[in-house]
RNA sequence: GCCGACAUAGCUCAGUUGGUUAGAGCGCUAGAUUGUGGAUCUAGAGGUCCCUGGUUCGAACCCAGGUGUCGGUACCA
């Protein structure tokens, strides 16, 4: 015990990290057992990489550079080279790829998970260690990849558990961006006032469409008094962004059904609203408009038309992958298609208020970054489930699920009995299979065993004292059931007398068939 | 990084225009109950009142600086 209260450390956590539970933990490993399973249907094969790269193959941090600790974490191996935890899952492969670019097959489809790290101000649910499970196809340049990657997002959430309708994996292209913006601000290729644009309508779904017109003219203060600069684009350069980017697709409220083509209704720039029966390309049409009125490009639309053919020939229609151009992500590094899994459905927090999932996975076209390493353009596109975001918005639609639940526990009456208690354990856990089962093993009284049972989410617990022995029988107590029933306490004598939602069973010291049987039912 | 709020028991928080032994609820440990968690009653344990300095006869309270937490915002390859 540490005595000395000025010096002893404090039992803490850094910010960002969290210690996980077991109903989390199993909760995850179910979710990502079936994210595995539709992965590897979809003809993927797992690959692992490691935790720590070279800090230069992960992207622009290279070890020279005036912070190399800005966002990622990294340190200096003992020759000096700096090393980095890895910050997605992407980069590495785009690595590992280059590295055996001559042994691996192409397309190349894989699929990884595993924990990934970043240096940033951490935010509810939003944490510096996550969990990441992807997928990805190197060297298959057709839409036909990125139409598959989306197909198969969905039939993940759909694995998961979310009905159609709850959640929606929307696509978008950063060609369209790209030449629509070149026109727009009469600058060919990326720029500062290009970023800002992009950054502005990324955070369309958080500031609606007000604030966004804040963010590309002049400006915008925050709630706190902060000042976010703007872009300064002109009032009618602002709006003719917003004609291409403020096309919002919403799910109309009469809507009961989410059969594909629902109906759903299409806010335009000039404030009027069109409800129909929508489908993608019905949705491409009006972009084709707005693009062509710009005098932008429109062959920068070729890749989305494309993907939106390949996905009805597929029968996957509005109701699971939908054309939305408010879609932005991962700003720097993608090249073309770009998708978002959202879930649409809300649920409240501990205290009421309402959480808005939103965002649980994203990914898109990344044809640059192998060919970062080698002389040759690899084309690539893939998607990651936020695999520790799903996990919190699936506990939060759960309540009490098995996940959480304890073992059986043999109490211990009498400390002489303990080899027959052993027994009794031993017996039953070889009885039960998969069913967890423990003898307590403390040094407390019996009634401290209770409680120590109840704690631990035990369904049950078997009690054998001396009159039990003596009578060939155990008693099954169910926790649960106790639980309930202790609603309506009112005097104790009486309650203990009754010894509710407790049962005895036969048991002869080896045969443990009768109460294997209940402890069955009550787990049923 | 910028803006703001907050910091008292394990948790949630009260407190005094600056005054002696710093409180509540919940939780925890135990007893009432030789063998039953959750009801009730009782008792107990648990605090450098974030840190440092200043003002004062006297600071948990006022002032300054620091640190930390939370929220907003920015960045997010």
């Amino acid at each position: 015990m540490a005595k000395d209260k000025a010096n002893r450390p404090k039992a803490r956590l850094p910010r960002g990290f969290a210690d996980r539970t077991p109903g989390e933990i199993r909760r995850v490993a179910r979710m990502m057992e079936t994210i595995r399973q539709v992965y590897e249907r979809w003809g993927f094969e797992p690959v692992e990489t490691p935790l720590i790269e070279f800090a230069d193959a992960l992207g622009k941090f290279l070890p020279d550079a005036d912070r190399p600790n800005e966002g990622v974490f990294a340190f200096q191996d003992d020759d000096e080279q700096w090393l980095s935890l890895r910050y997605d899952l992407t980069a590495p492969l785009a690595r590992m790829v280059a590295e055996n670019f001559q042994n691996v097959p192409r397309p190349y489809k894989s699929y990884r998970a595993g924990w990934v790290f970043r240096n940033e101000k951490p935010g509810p649910g939003r944490f510096r260690q996550f969990m990441q499970f992807d997928a990805d196809i190197v060297g298959a340049a057709s839409p036909l990849a990125d139409a598959e990657i989306c197909m198969m997002a969905a039939d993940t959430m759909e694995a998961l558990g979310f009905a159609r309708g709850e959640y929606v994996i929307r696509v978008n292209s950063r060609k369209i961006l790209d030449a629509v913006l070149d026109k727009v601000l009469g600058i060919e290729g990326p720029s500062e006032k290009h970023l800002g644009v992009l950054r502005a309508i990324d955070k369309l779904d958080r500031l609606g469409r007000d604030g966004v017109y804040e963010l590309l003219t002049d400006g915008r203060k925050d709630e706190s008094g902060a000042f976010t600069d703007g872009v300064g684009l002109t009032d009618l350069q602002a709006r003719a962004v917003q004609s291409l980017f403020g096309i919002e697709v919403r799910v109309s409220d009469n809507s009961e059904s989410f059969e594909d083509d629902q109906q759903i209704t299409l806010e335009m720039e000039d404030g009027s609203a069109q409800t129909g029966s929508i489908s993608n390309s019905d949705i491409l049409a009006q972009m084709f408009r707005v693009v062509t009125l710009t005098g932008a490009d429109p062959d920068c639309l070729r890749d989305l038309f494309s993907i939106s053919d390949h996905l009805q020939a597929s029968g996957y229609g509005t109701s699971r992958v939908r054309i939305d151009p408010s879609v932005v992500r991962g700003l720097e590094y993608y090249t073309g298609a770009v998708f978002e899994a959202e879930l649409r459905f809300e649920v409240q927090d501990e205290k009421g208020r309402p959480v808005r999932f939103g965002s649980v996975g994203g990914g898109g076209r990344y044809d640059g970054l192998v060919g970062r390493f080698i002389s040759q353009d690899v084309p690539a596109t893939g998607f990651s489930v936020g695999v520790s975001r799903l996990a919190a918005a699936l506990a939060a639609r759960e309540t009490a699920s098995a996940d959480d639940r304890g073992p059986v526990i043999v109490t211990v009456m009498d400390r002489d009995a303990v080899p027959a208690y052993q027994a009794l354990t031993a017996q039953l856990r070889r009885a039960l299979g998969d069913v967890p089962v423990e003898m307590y093993i403390g040094d407390s009284g019996f009634k401290a065993q209770m409680k120590y049972a109840d704690r631990r989410n035990a369904p049950c617990v078997i009690i054998q004292g001396a009159d039990e022995r003596a009578a060939g029988i155990v008693q099954i107590k169910d926790l649960a059931a106790g639980k309930e029933a202790a609603e309506a306490i009112e005097d104790r004598a009486e309650w203990v007398a009754a010894r509710p939602a407790q049962v005895e069973v036969a048991y002869d010291g080896a045969d443990v068939s009768a109460i294997a049987a209940k402890v069955r039912e009550i787990l049923s």
